[in-house]
DNA sequence: CCCTGATTCGC
DNA sequence: GCGAATCAGG
């Protein structure tokens, strides 16, 4: 294998997408991480840099997706508690805003006879946490990965598939991640974000 | 052990 | 230029 232009175009895609060597290489085929971490060099591509001969710190581009609406089709029905997707506002004091299923979202799920209704209403709900201050980048990516997630199921995971829950474990619209975890930990890279944070504004909430 | 990118150096 | 081997780290 040669580094065509167009294995070139989708390495430089990928790179710039935040895609690991590994991942890029799997991708291309016909070369191993090695391979294409090299080249990543051999272009000088490693760090950040557009290209444009002055040193801008431009941040690693990062895939910008500004909002996308398709939250996860719920049925109307009485689904448990479930903060908003979430609001990514560079507010500092946390805002509880309970909006509760606000999708205008063409539901397009028909809901099965045979479910729902019957969800306790303790709280068996997994975290989901739908911070109030993630980092909206972090956001961004989950819910990206989210779409891309190969929705395993519990026994299905591995050690190294992210075990992030996603859906409603009352419905059948529950899987998990999946993705390859970080290292060592439980989540993949983008669910790591969202699940340990740095420790930012805890205030504890009163009660 | 799994993974990550960084570097070296014979080819 | 290429990339396996190796290094350094999580």
């Amino acid at each position: 294998m040669s580094w065509t232009e167009e294995r070139v175009e989708t390495l430089k895609k990928m790179w710039s997408e935040g895609q690991s060597a590994s991942q890029i290489a799997k991708e291309l085929g016909g070369v191993t991480r090695n391979a294409v971490i090299g080249k990543v060099h051999r272009l000088g591509l490693s760090n950040r840099n557009g290209g444009g001969g002055t040193a801008e710190k431009a941040k690693p581009a990062e895939v910008e997706v500004p909002e996308k609406p398709a939250v996860k089709a719920e049925a109307p029905r009485p689904k448990p508690v479930r903060e908003a997707p979430v609001a990514a506002e560079p507010v500092e004091e946390a805002k509880p805003e309970p909006v509760v299923a606000a999708d205008p979202e063409p539901v397009e799920a028909p809901v099965s006879p045979a479910r729902r209704q019957i969800i306790p209403a303790g709280q068996p709900l997994p975290p989901q946490p739908s911070a109030n201050e993630i980092s909206p980048e972090a956001l961004a990516s989950v819910r990206e990965i989210e779409k891309k997630a190969r929705r395993l199921t519990l026994m299905e995971l591995t050690e190294r598939t992210c075990k992030w829950p996603i859906g409603d474990p009352a419905t059948e619209d529950f899987w998990f991640c999946g993705l390859p975890v970080q290292a060592g930990k439980p989540y993949c890279e983008a669910h790591v974000g969202v699940a340990f944070q740095p420790m930012s504004s805890r205030r504890d909430r009163r009660r």
